[in-house]
DNA sequence: CACCGTTGTATCTATGACGATACAACGGAG
DNA sequence: CTCCGTTGTATCGTCATAGATACAACGGTG
């Protein structure tokens, strides 16, 4: 599994869990929790107990979090109902950027991607063009800010000519073209295209995986497909498309929207 | 901060920390720290060391990660330099995955994003369309598989016409067309297109951040943008689009690279 | 004034993860 | 055979986190 060039498409990238950090203090779905339920009960204790989880901890957990991402909840004290609090606007906010990273995180999980191991030729800023059994794909590298327990993931932010990576392509990137009705390359900002065919489509209720076999540039495997895209298509497009398995179609995709991982072997 | 429709190119999503979740057990960079030290030692008894942890703990670590992901390590004692360990494929294969997670919640930190605020006008399968300040927009929702500590984060994968939603843009899923030399719509299964002014440009070293300027669909505000897109662009394609501010373009995105957050209020 | 429910604060205990340490079991090398 | 470094396994102490409990402080309401 680790030898090919090839992956394919696969399937899901399995269930995950995302925090936000800051000043080495964690932001998870339990602090999510807590503060929804301070927005809703109007009171820390009332979240507590509608939690089921100790007063003291909650108050002292909010403590904590507003230690490392400022004010998040207005408290107040005595007064009418003996009290109460209320979210800032903060503390909206960060539940915000919480919901927009679990779903990021959830669209990982669900969307497939296609991988493919190749070599860096090339590197321009943030920028790289990798060989791979497609011919040459850029990307982008870096940007890896994940400081958490462990070492640096798979070598750091720093990426060398000759390095060998995975350029990983989210299925939702992929743009599909008519092969026949191509459009002019100087009018788009989509980078990477290949040419392929249609080789199998998983179809889902209104969005359907399209599998595209493309062939390998250097003419190592003359018929054969080097390597399997996905790409995610709504079914309107399929049909207005007209797409079927051994249709030529042309495939591309922003250079922005491609990532490098590291692959130490 | 909450009221309203538009929020505009944020900076970053911000620092964040993602792992594995199986059967209850996380894998987080530590773990991956520790496959990595396996497979360079050749031994946990070497990685424990070269990592300045237990040994005995790392030995348990492993089997209660196996316990979960199935065999990562095989580990055999007695022998040629008294035994050793080596990753399995699929202890190769969690690594990658976790690699790809990383890249992932890198990007995101990395990489701007469009947030509209809207309802819900339409629900079919996996897709919805949302009416935002710029128009109606299609995106995916559900897919939350989000089960860590807390509850639901923001209402489940539920949602229903009417809904108060976010809609997600990432900045690396909008193309920017020449205004010019629009593309046959039929041609591409790129759905969602507006027009609109660029408003600026953040320079990078080789890859760009372009606001656009996006007008209102209702003549509430005539000659004023209504919200701002980000889109990520290498300053090649700048170059090759001739933008500039003020210049009139066409942006346009896939509707499965949108993702809803529901968004209680 | 007393009453009430809330926010503050302190202390004790339980739990889980980890390091430290010790010892047995294994199997090839010498 | 002995020696060696590894894998197994068990035990103890430490540390961080969370629950449980108790009590003081607050400030409107009555």
């Amino acid at each position: 599994m680790e030898d090919s060039a090839q992956r394919g498409p696969d399937a899901a990238a399995g269930r995950g869990r995302a925090a936000l950090i800051e000043d080495g203090v964690e932001f998870d779905g339990r602090d999510a929790a807590l503060l929804r339920a301070v927005d809703a009960a109007g009171s820390v204790a009332g979240a507590a107990s509608e939690l089921g989880r100790s007063r003291a901890r909650a108050l002292s957990r909010i403590d904590a979090l507003e230690e490392a991402y400022g004010t998040l909840v207005e408290r107040r004290r005595g007064g009418e109902g003996g009290g109460g609090s209320r979210l800032t606007a903060s503390g909206r906010g960060i539940l915000g950027r919480y919901d927009r990273l679990q779903a990021v995180l959830a669209a990982t999980a669900t969307v497939p991607e296609t991988v493919l191991d190749g070599a860096v030729t090339a590197i321009d800023g943030e920028l790289a063009v990798v060989d791979t059994a497609v011919g040459e794909v850029s990307g982008l590298h870096g940007g890896t800010g994940s400081d958490d327990g462990g070492d640096e993931s798979g070598g750091g932010s720093d990426l060398a000519v000759g390095d060998a990576v995975q350029v990983r392509i989210g299925a939702d990137a992929v743009t599909v073209n008519d092969a026949a009705n191509v459009v002019d390359p100087d009018a788009t900002s989509a980078r990477n295209r290949l040419a392929g065919r249609v080789s199998g489509i998983d179809p889902g209720e209104t969005v359907s995986t399209v599998r595209i076999a493309v062939e390998a540039t250097d003419g190592s495997a003359p018929g054969d497909a080097a390597a399997e895209v996905a790409a995610l298509i709504t079914a309107e497009s399929i049909e207005r498309l007209g797409l079927a398995p051994g249709d030529p179609v042309s495939i591309r995709w922003k250079a922005t929207a491609t990532r490098l991982v590291p692959h130490a072997e």
